[in-house]
DNA sequence: CTGTTAGCGCGTTCAA
DNA sequence: TTGAACGCGCTAACAG
């Protein structure tokens, strides 16, 4: 534009002064049982109008540099064109909306050193607070977090060491659903396709398995950035030991082998028994369709939406902050 | 945070003033043949180290305030969780990081409201440009968008009624390549599902789909938010029918439909030869696989975003914008 | 050559 | 209902 409007123009046409308008635009005058200030209907009718006609839009860069909230969260995931992570921050999005808040999104890629960029590129943009997926490797870059005294909340994954504020699914519970279920339809050789990540998700994933299995458990673990020899490997062995079932730990690995294993004539669902975490389109196209295990994404971030609004209240009103806790929510298996 | 640290602060604890402060931070001393200012080495390190300590972080919105400049764009998509709108975020965000810029996003869900929305409470956080999917009904926001002066530029499909800076796929010729190949294999009697919205992509998709197939071109065409239900019903018409091949005109309602087919037996690729438009994991597990139209997303969001970034470049500038142009790329059908 | 002073940008809010 | 200070960083103008 060649230049927007401010304040200023609003107060000269109507002919008030700058801080009568502010009053207005803010409802300074009648919410808020004290009345501090009262403006005359007319003169507020007057200024609304201005300002209507003139398309008036406050600069949140004044308003934030005065108030000192952006009224903005960062939110960093692992990729956002996973699905499972699309979900997450669609159902954020909307979250933050409720809460009067945008939302800065950034994918990790599951790289530290991206993640590092993403939360001091956010934190530089004055964030409130966020919402988090630590990757491997993302230590230093919590502790830089922790150290900003932002408000946070880890999702999807816990940090070992820290005792910080987490949302997260029991991933043991689930497997354990997920074992049985194999079991009851009559597996007998249970294998596990995992992600080769040390994030707590996977570790839980993977130690309530070995739990289960004892001395025997197989885990193949998959690079993140897998590629279809990654996963035809996988299938061939698979192949080649005769498994009867596998738990995947995760719907892109679940899917790569799949499709290498569809590829080789394998039966799926006959030939080896399949249940997988998270949700895929995919699964629905087996006979059985695939069990999958659905994490209660509404219910997850919801949470931790009302836990960082909450930290981010205390926060601004200079409260000190409650006891860092870990929310977890059941999952169920879907057959 | 207790509270963050200001320039203010690290002038005082270098013992030198604001100015100077700003002056390293901003590396105003050593670039720029001008070299209007110059710091002796020894105080610059000093502020620098100081800095470095402190772990100092300009405000940002103090920043923008002064410069005007947000670094922020905003992009309004469909639907974040759609892996096709999930993949376009995903690009985007990293062209925005090149060119130094963070990314506010949003979903309109195909709602008008929620776009309208969107645009303005993005306006109002001061985004320096858009890059919009404009939803049905969106006529009037757009209008709105156009009036407020801002660089903006649509991707994915294009108004009918203003010309503005679009980028997208060439629709009608991905119609023809479908068609082509279907026929290629032996389909007679060719039926299209499309979704039930006036926007061009499905529109363009259409006409051309009409253009082949005549007078006896028939289209289904599905709610945004479909159910179970109307992906029945198309499959109940389907078999009732013996049509032998379906052109899917989005991942979505393709998989829909195509899981309603498989759960009553269809052979799928044998009794009902399908293509459809954008990828879903899915499509492996057909024999053979199904055939998609491949979007050149990568080119299509750089081209997006290289076209917004000059836009705000010459809007900055105060120069007058380049004429509005649409930007066209060709599909593939991938086999 | 090195560094400082002072005003600006825009909306908020206290004192009058 | 208003004047004026304020928040924080940028930068033109100026001083030593």
């Amino acid at each position: 534009m060649a230049k927007s409007i401010t304040i200023k123009d609003i107060a000269r046409e109507a002919g008030v002064s700058i801080a009568l308008v502010s009053f207005v635009m803010n409802n300074r005058t009648e919410a808020n049982g004290k009345q501090k200030y009262r403006v005359s209907s007319t003169t507020r009718d007057r200024i609304l109008e201005v300002a209507r006609r003139y398309n008036y839009q406050p600069s949140s860069a004044a308003r934030m540099l005065r108030q000192g909230r952006t009224r903005v969260i960062g939110v960093i995931l692992s990729d956002l064109s996973n699905i499972f992570y699309g979900i997450i921050a669609r159902e954020l999005e909307n979250q933050a909306a409720l809460h009067g808040y945008t939302v800065l999104f950034g994918s990790s890629d599951e790289d530290p050193r991206k993640f590092d960029l993403l939360l001091r590129s956010f934190i530089e943009k004055d964030v409130e607070g966020f919402i988090v997926v630590p990757c491997e490797g993302s230590r230093s870059s919590l502790e830089y977090l922790i150290r900003s005294g932002r408000p946070f909340v880890v999702i999807d994954r816990y940090h070992p060491d820290y005792r910080l504020p987490t949302v997260l699914t029991d991933n043991a519970d689930a497997m354990r659903q997920a074992v049985d279920y194999l079991r009851s339809q009559g597996a007998r050789s249970i294998e596990m396709v995992s992600y080769a990540m040390r994030i707590s998700s996977m570790g839980d994933r993977e130690t309530a398995f070995r739990e289960i299995l004892g001395a025997d458990a197989h885990i193949y673990h998959l690079p993140f950035n897998l590629k279809a020899s990654d996963a035809s490997a996988v299938a061939d062995e698979v192949i080649r030991k005769g498994t009867d079932a596998l738990i995947m730990s995760s719907n892109v690995p679940s899917v790569a082998v799949l499709q290498q294993l569809f590829r080789r004539g394998v039966r799926i669902q006959k030939d080896i028994k399949v249940v997988s975490f998270d949700y895929s389109n995919a699964y629905a196209f087996f006979d059985p369709p695939i069990p999958y295990i659905l994490q209660p994404l509404p219910q997850i971030t919801e949470a931790a939406a009302a836990y960082l609004f909450r930290l981010i209240e205390a926060h601004s009103n200079g409260e000190s902050p409650e006891a860092a806790k870990k929310i977890v929510f059941k999952s169920k298996l879907i057959v």
